[in-house]
DNA sequence: CGTTCGTATGGAACCGGTTCCAGCGGACGG
DNA sequence: CCGTCCGCTGGAACCGGTTCCATACGAACG
């Protein structure tokens, strides 16, 4: 059946007795084939079992139509979801992508150092890393076009939002909502306490809060420092963090979380200590993920979809030899409030459903919690106009609407 | 600086004074090299900017060490992981990856196709998609060593898991509550609704449901077909699925769901009936996504980075020439409880903490929500052993331990 | 009927490496 | 002093396509 060697061009064009040119014209589709030859041509093909080698043809092309995206901490789910919006629009230009995921500084350098010390991808795009001057200095001149998303490089094409806006436009949603104490749940620049691990440079959540700041002082409100805690990322962290906070004397009304899975652990302790959200405590995240929506969390929502879709279209462009603009190119952010996030004024043991600030804020909400036929709260529920999750504790009582 | 071409081996060689083999030694760190010859190459390299061409040396290597991987919509957690999984093991084995991302039948067919019809990997993963005898036909003429995870393909390696052991395990867990009216909401195997995309011919769902049904029968429950609901995936579906299930005369006091998300979609349902979870209904999920232990939800949890790791593994060993046995690996499932199941007869407007089946279950979720600091409700919550989650609602009393 | 195109075709040159073999010089053994 | 062996080196052959140019053939045209 099989001969001991794979199939090559030369065989088909011997065994069909063309040239390997005409072959070659069958395989790429060429127009200018006789019919009949095309057909003896595409015969023999399957039966030899022939396939073209897309190595040696890149090869002779010239081009690979590769892009290789560098990725840290795939497992999140915003950056599955910028990685997901990037290879749709790879995948539509016909480019075959290399995932590169990047959980250590080590694997970081290993593979930007490859990309740039071999010839390897037409292209680059780098999420969320902060690049040295030395590796954009190797990726200039290597010649291998690159763009980052959510990250800034000076000269490189990016595709950002402005964190700074966002943690603004957090703070703000929860000044006006009459808060005045409010507490910011932040991870750390560097890993600190996870050397080995993280320590990947992530400035965002430096940035959102220093848009917290901003907003504050904008306010006038006093800015105390006993309100801002950071340390390693992930919710089972931010919980603690968020237990201090909640210890304090005169503890928060509010809290800011740098990020939606942050968010999740200021739930998480607030349910622990029996405060209620957002009855006596409001919450609000970033990115809007998928649980966010889930959990009913206030969010600020950035397109984290559509980041990875335009990173890749700027790259494509890049790579026909255009030139992008703007450089830095910055996509809207969204407060989307749902049930997390109430009114000061809003207080003690009963919080009342006709919170008027407690309403859904968007469409996408309302979507994903479509009414469920006939329930027999539902008109409490959708006068309140949303989904409500709570942290849930054991002995707690069961809610009752009726009772 | 940079001439008009980049520079190739010959330019080094040239520029050097030695030969192309001489620097295709120093470029792949040959010993037999005069410490001498080695830098000046070296020095040469540097100057001129040169960078080995990936292609060309895989062309002439004769592979290109590379796989592909197909992966149904990649922004499913459970995807994500097996792809994280597979992705550390190729990666440190020196694979670079190509990450095919499928959300419709025709991506699929496409990508496959492509990965058979033409050279380009030198190995594939197939993650969550039936192939059919055709296409497995494909693979095998072209010759191309392909492994599936979370699917079923003959003769082809396979990682696994035995999705009706667990369903009858989620169930048997339900049954051993006191259980007796169980519902199951899952997904349909064709998205008959959204007919353009899925239908990608997950059968997993299916799979649990046979579990369910399997261990009933054993347990001599009798099997209501009215507790069986199931529609396209996603917990808003899942959500308004359970809707019907609570509105039903006989409500069920347990409910199975075939995935965590749609576990997720069934807790938001309970909380819109105003069903306490679990003081009147128990839920369970399966994957054991991160968000299960962020709720407090009990599922079965299955090794989804460990299925990537393992299925790359066997394709690295299957890419070496070497016999993969047994075809079919199987990994171990595991009941995690947490809290949203509890014993039948734990009724009533106050769920009581004693309630013994309410405990945490793995190591997992205690480090997930490690104390944070000093609470006041410290002690009752650890008496319980874990974290709680409830769905919230607006109008809700806010639960006080001690009131 | 001879030119002139245009279309179909064959194949050499080339893409940029790896590999293998031959050559060369020095050290070493006899 | 000569033969051998070994370490280092040079470069041809090759990997499997694409591309371009030369050629052949037939139809249309003058």
């Amino acid at each position: 059946m099989s001969g001991s060697r794979r199939a090559t061009i030369g065989d088909v064009a011997a065994a069909s007795g063309v040239g390997i040119g005409t072959v070659s014209r069958v395989i790429n589709g060429a127009k200018n084939v006789r019919e009949t030859t095309r057909a003896k041509v595409l015969k023999v093909i399957d039966e030899l079992g022939y396939r073209p080698s897309h190595l040696a043809a890149s090869l002779s092309r010239g081009t690979q139509r590769t892009v290789a995206i560098v990725v840290p901490q795939l497992t999140r789910a915003s950056a599955v979801m910028r990685l997901a919006g990037a290879l749709a629009v790879l995948d539509e230009q016909g480019y075959d992508t290399v995932v590169c995921n990047v959980d250590t500084l080590e694997q970081r350098d290993h593979h930007l150092s490859a990309l740039t010390s071999r010839h390897r991808a037409d292209g680059v795009i780098v999420v969320s890393l902060r690049l040295s001057a030395q590796q954009l200095g190797s990726f200039r001149r290597a010649g291998v076009p690159i763009v980052t998303v959510d990250a800034l490089a000076p000269g490189v094409p990016q595709t950002i939002t402005d964190d700074v806006a966002g943690g603004r436009l957090a703070t703000r949603h929860l000044l006006s909502l009459g808060h005045r104490r409010i507490g910011f749940v932040g991870d750390t620049m560097r890993g600190a306490a996870a050397a080995s691990r993280v320590g990947l440079g992530f400035v965002t959540s430096q940035h959102r809060l220093n848009g917290y700041r901003q907003a504050l002082a904008t306010a006038e409100v006093c800015h105390d420092p006993a309100l801002v805690r950071r340390g390693p990322h992930g919710p089972a962290n931010a919980e603690a963090l968020t237990g201090e906070l909640l210890e304090l004397p005169d503890r928060p009304s509010a809290i800011f979380a740098a990020s939606d899975t942050q968010a999740m652990g200021v739930l998480a302790a607030a349910e622990r200590y029996g405060i209620g959200v957002p009855g006596e405590l409001s919450v609000i995240g970033f990115d809007d993920i998928e649980s966010a929506a889930l959990l009913g969390l206030s969010t600020v929502r950035q397109p984290l979809v559509d980041s990875g879709a335009e990173s890749a279209r700027r790259l494509c462009a890049l790579m026909r030899g255009e030139r992008v603009i703007p450089l830095r190119q910055q996509l809207a952010l969204e407060i989307v409030q749902r049930s997390t996030t109430a009114s000061f004024h809003v207080t003690g043991r009963r919080a009342r459903s006709s919170a008027g600030a407690v309403r859904t804020g968007s469409a996408v909400a309302r979507q994903a919690f479509a009414p469920a036929g006939l329930a027999m709260v539902r008109t409490a529920i959708e006068a309140a106009g949303g989904c409500f999750y709570r942290v849930r504790r054991p002995g707690a009582m069961v809610p009752q609407l009726e009772g």
